[in-house]
DNA sequence: TCACTTCAGAGTACGGCGTACCCAGTTTCA
DNA sequence: TGAAACTGGGTACGCCGTACTCTGAAGTGA
């Protein structure tokens, strides 16, 4: 399955927001859904999402695998609160001062070194977005902190998923490399040696002369191509907060395009 | 598995590219690799890409399943071919005009129209990028007409994986609503008023009193995020791309940042 | 106190998946 | 005319998610 958001939303709500009755009658619980998404994390960060499975879980947790069925409605409710816990961050007070613009690149990088963390995020953060406590917090501290841009408020949101989407697409580019070391045992000189005989020849047949004429370094891991396309787009922001700079008020705009 | 990447990639690479020498013993060939993608493609597009398994290709094509494994590795490399078959373009003559900003704005634009064919690349264009043809083919072409902006290589590069990246995410957004729709039977309306009760009362908690005083039309359909966004990003790369005009010249300049 | 209700734990089983292995039949070459 | 090279495909293995069901523990109301 490996796709999150593919449960029933209404129950991962519910459970995302520790919502619904608990129980007075029976037996206490020997388990709890904490420790459940918290051994589902570890594994994943250990060998991958691939290695994340019900029985697998239930021998790290030491219980039938069904047992986890009274604790988690399915695998993909599991995904999704997975996905919600390891976007937790500590309130951090160093987020609370600067501009929209530092606001905007601290959410970049630290959306980059979690996607380091837990690469597997990568393969699951597809489909549906899970509206779960760490990402309610998070989206509420960045729009405070942005919202003296003098946007709209539906620009606001674009202005964050542009971010977002932005560091997803980047950080697939980053971990791609890592990932299939681990995967295949090569490194990443071996990797693409294995694929530059191949590529050489392609190369070689003439039918892409601009590509073929790109400088050596073009992929190479000397450029950061990652800041390089965040500040282009803190810059395509500030153009627009500058042009709006002339006339007051801060909020009820109309959107732009 | 649901990974593209996932399986050998020299072996992926000599299918994309149709290398390795053919047999000349031996039975003809009943069935061909072209055949295989595109009724894995015709599947995926019409009931999404957990409908692709071997056995439900092999009775589409009406052979043994096992037989597929005479043309294909595995099914990682098949969905590599997936991905490449459905990037592949005719040969636009209108994609030759133009400066380098519609030039990216095309991109964007036909991206985003790509993902809306086929959705389950939302799903299966993760992990490492796959160098086939059909890519190939469409890098060729957007390097030729972004050169003139005057970047180094590596610069062009990176602007092209910002597009890239930022389609990717706007599309999720956009798809998962449609997608919700067609897997759980449920409307976008009908979907979103089986949240709300949930949200209604997470957002009267007052804990969240930024996001809680939102406007209404913030998430709605009525905003055209792409759009914004796409322009920001074209903003951003302008005002680097005027910045350098002052100096002449037009390769084997420094990286900026 | 005791019957009853509610609940947790977990074994068994089903239908699906990818694919390793092997054999049968077909085509071409020496 | 073998022998070699190749295709087709059946069988089987070990995974997966999870529906069903039974056992026994914990709390409740009489």
């Amino acid at each position: 399955m490996e796709t999150s958001g593919s449960g029933d939303i209404v129950r991962t709500l519910h459970l995302l927001w520790d919502m619904g009755p608990r129980p007075s009658r029976g037996p206490k619980p020997g388990l709890s859904l904490d420790r459940i998404v918290e051994a589902a994390v570890r594994v994943a960060d250990a060998e991958g999402l691939e290695a994340v499975s019900m029985r697998r879980l239930s021998t790290e947790l030491g219980t039938g695998t069904m047992s986890l069925y009274r604790y988690v409605p399915g695998k993909g409710e599991l995904l999704d609160l997975m996905l919600d816990r390891v976007q937790r961050t500590d309130d951090d007070p160093s987020a609370h001062g600067g501009d929209w613009r530092s606001a905007l690149e601290t959410l970049g990088r630290e959306s980059l070194a979690l996607y380091q963390r837990h690469p597997w995020l990568l393969k699951a953060n597809q489909s549906r977005p899970v509206l779960g406590p760490s990402a309610i917090d998070g989206m509420e501290k960045v729009i405070s902190r942005i919202r003296p841009m003098g946007l709209s408020d539906p620009e606001l949101i674009s202005a964050i998923i542009m971010i977002d989407s932005y560091v997803i697409g980047a950080a697939r580019t980053q971990v791609h490399a890592q990932e299939a070391e681990r995967r295949t045992g090569l490194t990443d000189t071996e990797f693409w040696a294995a694929q530059a005989p191949v590529l050489e020849k392609i190369m070689a047949s003439g039918r892409y002369p601009v590509m073929a004429s790109l400088s050596e370094d073009t992929f190479g891991p000397e450029f950061d191509h990652f800041e390089f396309g965040l500040q282009r787009i803190l810059d395509g922001l500030a153009t627009l907060v500058d042009s709006r700079g002339a006339s007051a008020g801060d909020s009820g705009r109309r959107p732009g395009a």
